[in-house]
DNA sequence: GCCCAGGTGAAGC
DNA sequence: GCTTCACATGGG
């Protein structure tokens, strides 16, 4: 169990093995973490965080003292031992190649709403450009929150409130395209109360995923996504395009293979943490394609 | 110019 | 049921 070790003021160390920062931040769950040189910087909730790799774990710098940093641990999922995570993996060839290349990739815990809508903004867009769409987002409709002097201002994510009443058009001119009318209705949707962000918290996975499937934009990648990064189900496996590509080139080469039986494989081949074998699979895509364009 | 991007919903067989 | 297409926008 490591121990969250007040330091002097506002820093915390996270003492933890085998976790890779830059992979964790960078690999497509979540889209608000710049890196500057060995520092991210980043906001979780309403706290402007800085975060560094440290010798045995991580080093953390918040604005306030009182923050015991239980939230960042959870958001962190600093408490996981990941030797027990990967040890449930299929003893395979491509799954081990994914844990060579990423070993310390981790999955995060997000605030549901901020997930849900900063997938709503992902479909059909590069990584790159979806942050893009959430830092203008953020800057618009975002609520200014406390960064420590010298620092660049900083943006909560904007409320569902805030999203249902803004226009279409204002929204669309965050670069987010047809997603607009999406992320709106899906946000007057919680702003009203008819769907409740909550309950997908304490429904088993198949009933929390059809609840995600009621909202206008949010199809089974989407869906999977949110379950996993935000609700924790550790089955979730989202398919996108990379993870697809990675299940026909790694395990169906040169075969035909029937987008439903590559479903049944995803569900069934990659056990109890399934969806955090999708994420080293994904990153480990994304990571041998830019290596080969020398990115 | 072209193809592609952490897809989805609607229309067509 | 499954396949095809439109949907905005920007990167390579």
């Amino acid at each position: 169990m490591p121990a969250t070790l007040p330091d002097s003021g506002r820093r915390f160390c996270f003492a933890v093995r085998d976790y890779d920062l830059a992979a964790t931040l960078s690999s497509g769950q979540a889209f608000r973490w710049e890196r500057h040189g060995e520092q991210w910087l980043g906001v979780i909730g309403r706290h402007w965080v800085s975060l560094v790799p440290a010798a045995g774990g991580i080093t953390a710098e918040v604005v306030h003292v009182e923050h015991d940093g239980h939230w960042l641990a959870d958001y962190l999922q600093t408490e996981v031992d990941l030797d027990t995570v990967l040890g449930t993996f299929p003893d395979d060839a491509p799954v081990r190649a994914a844990v060579a290349v990423c070993r310390g990739l981790r999955l995060l815990r997000q605030d549901p709403w901020e997930c849900l809508a900063s997938f709503i903004l992902s479909s059909t867009k590069q990584i790159v450009q979806i942050r893009q769409i959430v830092r203008l987002l953020c800057e618009r409709f975002g609520e200014a929150i406390a960064t420590p002097p010298g620092q660049a201002p900083a943006f909560a994510f904007p409320t569902p409130d805030r999203l249902a009443g803004a226009t279409e058009a204002e929204l669309r001119q965050c670069k987010m395209g047809f997603r607009a009318s999406y992320l709106r209705a899906v946000a007057r949707a919680v702003a009203e109360g008819r769907f409740d962000l909550e309950s997908p918290r304490v429904l088993p996975l198949a009933a929390a995923r059809d609840e995600l499937l009621k909202l206008p934009g949010v199809g089974a990648k989407i869906a999977n996504c949110v379950l996993l990064f935000a609700y924790g189900f550790p089955t979730a496996f989202p398919v996108d395009v990379w993870v697809a590509k990675a299940l026909r080139q790694l395990y169906f080469p040169r075969r035909r293979v029937p987008a439903a039986r590559l479903k049944r494989f995803a569900e069934t081949h990659f056990g109890p943490h399934a969806g955090y074998a999708q994420q080293y699979l994904f990153h480990y895509m994304r990571r041998t394609a830019n290596l080969r364009n020398g990115t």
